[in-house]
DNA sequence: CTGAAAGCGCTTACAG
DNA sequence: CTGAAAGCGCTTACAG
């Protein structure tokens, strides 16, 4: 049997109340007893547990993450490594710990997040993804338990704490970027279209084509659903078009590079003969041929202040919502010319 | 305040203890009771609380993952998000939950370990890797917590369970494709030599050449101590041997993608003035130029299977620990060429 | 400065 | 088939 509180007590002498404040560092123990105590402990190999504590104190010490594991994109994308990587960080430094979700579907999901609330697992959940009439942001807003989002919420944002970047304005300077090359023809291929991020991008799009009265072309405007897993014949019905496009924005550099492939297969180069930017910024994009342009969103910064919005929460919960813009830059490299 | 046991057994008119036994589904409570019971759990909306269940029941449905975090390697890497996938696959399907480490210094990392397994805060563990001389692994196998690892332990393998390609044979037979290829002149680019797999890979290596009476020159074989962040100018002291190798194997796709921009800087081309093998097979390596030849390592089946062998342990403590190698394969595409 | 007692929300022998 | 009671390992008013 693991050594507990009562072991402790009976060889410092003393109850184990007194035990549990010197854990505590209560500052009404003497300290000398504090010392007798701590050496007991050391020498018994003492180590607090976590379900007792937990129990009593009502909380957990632990963060709760929610991510979409459907279709294992979320896994393939390395977004996920990188914006938990930036929750670790600030997780760890304020000793909270992680909980996964493990669900593939959304009604897993769904039953997840209910058990990891209602059954005190974690303290606050931080949801990574921002999807439209999302059952999960539903049952979270409700619930009262503290929780922060990656993405704005399509519902009320006003009353969740989030992190995002400005999709929008990303978007549409990156059709900009396209135009001052003298680009007039550029496609865009989108993500899920029940995905605020998808959305957001799409509208600075075509805001940026309105700004520079450049008609918006339907064919032009791919997404996901439109695909419906045949990338490749969209792709060549894209360049089939009478007037093909001059340039490409694609939502992730993953679909660039595929893109590209596709693009290659029908002897089209980039960029000699179309432009592609891709968003992301990924850690290999650099290193294609042509390097990748594409737009870097400060990926582990979306994840430092997601975790930062729900320890605050957790904290005081009376603090009121707030959101977080995380700043994103074009990175140039070579696969965009001027016309 | 949360409905508790209390709350339905009143309203349900029975005790706690049956509340208790129809949610445990014991067979010796009346369907009747059970259907009341139920309907009034759901009419409450009760939900069993973890932390205690879990104190009484003395464990928590909880698997603990162990990565290396440090310098951000674990994260970068796609291998992290794809173990992880496997992993809770095979959790989810046992209803068992994943609890991340977030530490960042082997030291830290060494506590939380320690925490998990005292706190009872986890059933298992799984570690992400195998290092030489590793305190976690050593602590790991001597606190009796049922654990599994991804990689061969550099210590009595034979006493843990553990998940692993056949990292030897992976890389003699790389070497030996390429010599098959034709090439006699053939580099390796190695990882950190505290990791077992950098190791086996280097053995793999030399095995081939012994084998085929290709002398080893020291001067082939770069590891990630020997270059010690300057990787470009590891390639060019490599490349302006008097002999410099016509093939470079490395270990992993990611250090291909670099080292292939670093032989490009110096106006080298791949495959026509070199060819390169790498290990892992990322998600992006097929869309590279030229698409790069690599290792498949079946990364979601390392995490699959590990997760099995912790889980079986932690069902029966009494069986003996399991070896199980993940089968690889290479991939040929378009970065080797014949002489 | 320290202890006895109650209690967190659950499970599980032990009775009946 | 069901209940009363003890207990998991801890914390925290309440006394003193």
């Amino acid at each position: 049997m693991a050594v507990t509180i009562k072991d402790v007590a009976k060889q410092a002498g003393v109850s184990p109340a007194t035990v549990s404040r010197v854990i505590a560092d209560n500052p009404r123990i003497s300290s000398k007893t504090k010392q007798k105590v701590r050496e007991v402990m050391e020498e018994l190999g003492y180590f607090p547990n976590f379900q007792a504590r937990n129990l009593v104190a009502k909380k957990s010490q632990t963060l709760g993450i929610v991510m979409e594991n459907s279709a294992t994109l979320a896994f393939q994308n390395p977004f996920f490594p990188e914006v938990l990587r930036g929750i670790s960080t600030r997780a760890h430094g304020s000793q909270y710990g992680l909980y996964l979700s493990t669900g593939a579907t959304q009604e897993e999901i769904h039953r997840e997040v209910v058990e990891m609330a209602q059954g005190k697992r974690v303290d606050g959940i931080i949801l990574l993804y921002s999807k439209i009439g999302d059952p999960v942001m539903e049952y979270l807003g409700q619930c009262g338990l503290p929780f922060s989002v990656v993405g704005r919420p399509y519902k009320d944002p006003e009353t969740v704490s989030y992190v995002d970047n400005d999709n929008i304005n990303n978007a549409k300077e990156t059709v900009e970027y396209l135009i001052g090359l003298g680009h007039r023809h550029i496609a865009f291929v989108g993500g899920a279209t029940d995905f605020v991020v998808s959305l957001d991008r799409m509208e600075g799009y075509r805001q940026a084509l309105d700004q520079h009265d450049i008609p918006f072309v339907e064919a032009y405007a791919v997404n996901q659903e439109l695909m419906q897993g045949k990338e490749r014949e969209a792709i060549r019905q894209l360049m089939a078009l009478d007037v093909p496009p001059t340039a490409i924005v694609t939502h992730d550099d993953m679909v660039a590079y595929e893109v590209i492939g596709y693009l290659e297969d029908l002897q089209i180069r980039v960029p000699e003969d179309i432009s592609i930017i891709g968003f992301n910024n990924h850690a290999i994009s650099k290193h294609l041929k042509p390097p990748l342009s594409t737009v870097d969103i400060s990926i582990y910064e979306l994840g430092l202040h997601a975790a930062e919005l729900v320890l605050e929460k957790i904290t005081d919960e009376s603090v009121p919502p707030k959101q977080v813009v995380v700043s994103s830059r074009l990175i140039e490299r070579g696969s965009c010319r001027r016309l």
